[in-house]
DNA sequence: TTATTTCCCGGTATCGTTTGCGTAAATTGA
DNA sequence: TCAATTTACGCAAACGATACCGGGAAATAA
């Protein structure tokens, strides 16, 4: 079946006009008399006339229409961040199309493909934990496709990057961890591949450092999926739970990290925060209502997605191309409840 | 900044030939010689040539994508629904477009308009709480738009509907807390005009009918936002709370209403289920998580997502108009935990 | 009256691709 | 050897909208 829509030559013949005189009659352009202009706007009203935007697309060399790649949209982070790149792509006439990855270098890369093939004027990447080649997203730079990329950035590509400042996210929460009289705080990251694994690692590192600490390379440890599949995290703490120097917090550092760490203590009956501390990166809503309350790190995602998505659009639309790219780096926020309350001083 | 792309004209140049021959060698034809197919499709694999889907949007009529309106990404329903959806609309080759509505209903007309102009093939829609007035829908129609509602559908409009069964749903979970030693269940739905809330309901009334409990009206309130907004179900709350027949436990009928209880409850120092109990439609991961694990009715939404959009594709792709429509109706979930745990006989 | 300007509007090319039609050259058959 | 057929390609229109170019008619100026 098919949707009909009516064009500037169904005007033009009903009015019987050329389709330039209509074209210009409802651009308001000076040429044409007060009274064609008035007809042709109010039958273009009466029949509800809509420019095809294929058309204006393929005439302008412009889709009005930016692609987002996110690992998973099923994800609280990434759909804040939609959330505000939706509002803003819809503010400058702009439409969102989406594509996941799932984490996987091989889906990563098809959906930039498919992304670039659909001609989008710009893509929005937050790359996959499984991603270690960038020379993808870097072709599609060179070719000369407006890219931003937001949260999980990449560090040597040229272009605009909008992200949190992860390092101090991992030191405040880490030193938080310390006051509250931790000893020995396990660090869980995503894949070692993101910058931002690497950044909230080195705060986590510094804070310890700071504190006069000891880091053990044994407390440290990274999830490929960035904590998607369960199975990942369950052997990351079953191995630090064996070791001789278990750890008595754990810092989380992905939104999926933190609630399977929470899922695996609740299955081996491990109390938190009395047992071991949680603390963890997470955009989840509702975080005040577990059990226990959960302290997190939490990223302005809405925010990011917004600037990333401005950004995006000031690239699409200036008229040559960049030599400079901007940085932005928000705050994190550190909220504290009782999943890393002050360790009673028993032993 | 603009992203050139190579044409089928550039390939004819290079090889001085016509774009038809090149077309035509491309798309493999009989008419073509082999040796010329070979030197096309070599040189366009070496420029890495991809046709441009707009010029061929325009050519075709169909601009292979599909439109979807939701009222929120960030909810975990939705979220999982555009889950099903994008990977069944990337099977076949189509892109998501998404809009939200923000359970307003002038927002709802506007995404729709938005949708329709960006001339999608297709809209796969889960109407606002806030709509009553479904005459947009129906212009749509009656214009032609494959459309097919999910979750939130519409009874009279004619096209396909993919829902669970929520009379069920409800009837389940009402009867559930009846076994579990409830005796005043309130029931907060979401907004009236909804048909899912219509059906939920009924099945509330007809599970306290059927276990020969009074139904109380005051016991039964709506939220127009759907619980989107904290305020609409704080009010709700407190009403009943303060009121002569005090409710014992609540049936909450949606995701954000659900939380938002239990959020007021946490508030206002409400045990849960000692003081209330609480069981809500739900589709969050970490329900077990919560304070205390909560029992929810669960939406199987990545396949209602799945199905709706095999459901618009197929109707994209008759080829004449639909006279009878589908009905997919499938069953939900009950999860029994801790908010909803049998009453101690106490009094 | 004639030349010049102004006002309105139509013709046509264009974006990238597909496709029906036309046709020269090569091949076939008798 | 000549007509008939096949092969292999080019030309041009079309999808919907825009914009440059150009031109007829009326209005103004000389």
């Amino acid at each position: 079946m098919k949707y009909e829509a009516i064009t500037i030559k169904d005007i033009a013949k009903a009015l019987e006009l050329s389709t330039s005189t209509v074209s210009r009659a409802l651009r308001d352009s000076h040429e044409i008399s007060f009274e064609t202009k008035e007809r042709v706007i109010a039958y273009a009203k009466e029949m509800n006339y809509r420019p095809n935007p294929i058309a204006l697309s393929l005439k302008e060399k412009r889709s009005s229409s930016i692609g987002v790649l996110v690992s998973e949209i099923a994800n609280s982070f990434f759909s804040q961040a939609i959330n505000g790149i939706e509002s803003v792509a819809q503010e400058h006439g702009y439409n969102v199309i989406i594509a996941q990855s799932k984490e996987d270098y091989q889906r990563e890369v098809s959906a930039l493909n498919y992304l670039a093939s659909r001609s989008v004027d710009g893509i929005l990447i937050s790359v996959s934990a499984g991603t270690s080649d960038f020379s993808n997203i870097n072709e599609l730079y060179l070719r000369g496709m407006p890219l931003v990329s937001f949260d999980r950035v990449v560090d040597h590509l040229k272009m605009h990057k909008v992200k949190v400042d992860n390092y101090k996210g991992g030191y405040e929460a880490t030193k938080h961890l310390i006051k509250n009289g931790y000893k020995n705080i396990a660090c869980i990251a995503s894949s070692a591949y993101l910058s931002i694994t690497e950044e909230r690692v080195a705060g986590y590192k510094d804070a310890l450092k700071s504190s006069g600490m000891a880091i053990d390379e044994t407390m440290i440890d990274y999830c490929l999926h960035s904590g998607l599949i369960y199975e990942e995290v369950e052997a990351v703490m079953a191995r630090m739970m064996k070791q001789k120097n278990k750890p008595d917090a754990i810092l989380a550092c992905s939104d999926k990290i933190t609630t399977n760490v929470m899922r695996y203590c609740q299955i081996k009956k491990i109390k938190i925060p009395t047992k071991i501390g949680l603390l963890g990166f997470s955009n989840l809503d509702l975080t005040d209502l577990l059990t226990p309350s959960l302290s997190v790190v939490r990223q302005p995602a809405s925010e990011m997605g917004r600037i990333a998505a401005e950004l995006l659009i000031k690239t699409i639309e200036s008229k040559r191309a960049l030599t400079t790219f901007e940085e932005v780096i928000l705050p994190t926020e550190l909220f504290q409840r009782a999943s890393s309350a002050k360790k009673p001083k028993v032993k």
